[in-house]
DNA sequence: ATTGCTATTTATGTATCCATAGATTGGCGC
DNA sequence: GCGCCAATCTATGGATACATAAATAGCAAT
């Protein structure tokens, strides 16, 4: 799907490493379902491996807060609530407003905007075509892009543990969304900001876009109150 | 010395929360030294436990950035760069802000703003009598109430865990800044900012803040070109 | 003497094992 | 018949045991 884990190391060989990427992989693209609990035994049988790697795998996730590890029950795959989608929202449109004007304030090599250009044509292209998979995928590798060019390698892993979340969640409203035509000319004019070396400007519109976005994630949940209910119960996890 | 963990969990009884603990407040107050390099099993020795709950600490800790696990050498504590202070302090600047201008957003109930002004009142006490350390815990108290109640938790949690980073490095910075009397006068107008219900003045004087800190580092940084590299030596971690 | 190869040592990654605490179920008393 | 207590069962937290891979040291050869 996206690249491999956030930032942090390109997952060695070891098993906790594979572990750590496999779950969070089938977390984050919803194939082990919010909610549900799963015993330790049981995943660490699904993966082929012994408890003890798993283990570790589990605490990095639930340090990440996509996993809690329930007493004696087992392994509960955080769901995601409104408020964490708003929360996360914000703190997101923090870092990105960041990364944007930190980008328009620093002089980027040719490749570099070109990624982004690219990544803006992607998107162009699939809503044009009505593909809205792929426009999501476009989107979502902008915004790593904006995060991971910005220069603090801080930031950067930082919002991309919010950017991996909020996919998660943008997966289940994008069906639900209207057209998403403002998000390109706004990701084109952010970027032509950059080019400009206008900090300002970059960090205005931006922050204008991820403001939209909070707003359209309102109305969306507005129209559809038991969106996220849905992902609370108690399912239990894929054996 | 200050709280526990990261908002995160209020450390269970159990050893690897323990480790985690103890680890990350040796760590935090330089105690461990930055660069040290230590052995898993020492470290377990050193705590009288069992390699298997100090693994889950140590990546936990790795996780957070505070140590890196060595393949076969041991566990380093990651030493604090200039580089790094000011990346964080960049991040936790928009985090700060953001959390400044939810305060004043919202309704405070008395008691909070109440610790707010006690914050504030330790502050100026402890610049009146001299007491550098009195200082920097009440200005440590301040931040961490801004962004635990600023009402939004990932925003907490993340913020309070580049807190307590920027506080190790400002363990070391103290005795090199000069007395820090903007500080005050400023936090004192951020809370008058926020009693006042003014969103924008708060965020506004808080940037500001963060913008006369982040270039006094600067400052302290151009005077004392070898501060950070002393940390970054191999010493060895203590026995 | 220096460099390269090999053997040994040692730290790590992982599996297995054990003790404990919580949950579940069955029985007993009211 | 319903509820409470006890006994058993099970999942987890943790320790130990083991195999592998890396690092170091020693030896030899040029």
């Amino acid at each position: 799907m996206h690249a491999p884990g956030p930032g942090q190391q390109v997952e060695s060989g070891t098993l906790v490493d594979a572990a750590y990427a496999l779950l969070r992989e089938r977390i984050l693209s919803n194939d082990l379902k919010p909610g549900s609990v799963t015993l330790e035994s049981d995943l660490a049988q699904m993966l082929g491996m012994s408890r003890t790697p798993l283990r570790e795998a589990v605490a990095r996730l639930a340090y990440e807060g996509l996993v809690e590890s329930i007493p004696r029950r087992g392994v509960r795959v955080t769901p995601v609530t409104v408020r964490d989608m708003r929360e996360i929202n914000e703190v997101l449109s923090c870092l990105e407003v960041q990364a944007a004007e930190r980008l328009a304030a620093r002089r980027l090599a040719k490749n570099e905007i070109g990624a982004l250009d690219e990544a803006i044509a992607a998107m162009d292209a699939a809503l044009e075509s009505g593909d809205l998979d792929a426009w999501a995928k476009a989107d979502f590798r902008f915004h790593c892009l904006l995060i991971e060019l910005c220069g603090n390698r801080h930031l950067t892993r930082t919002a991309r543990l919010y950017l991996d979340k909020a996919h998660r969640a943008r997966l289940l409203t994008l069906p639900l969304r209207r057209k998403p035509v403002y998000s390109n000319s706004n990701h084109a004019a952010v970027v032509e900001a950059i080019r400009r070396g206008d900090p300002e400007t970059a960090r205005e519109i931006h922050f204008a876009h991820k403001r939209r976005w909070s707003s359209e994630l309102d109305s969306i949940v507005e129209r559809n109150p038991d969106l996220f209910d849905a992902l609370e119960g108690e399912a239990e996890g894929a054996a």
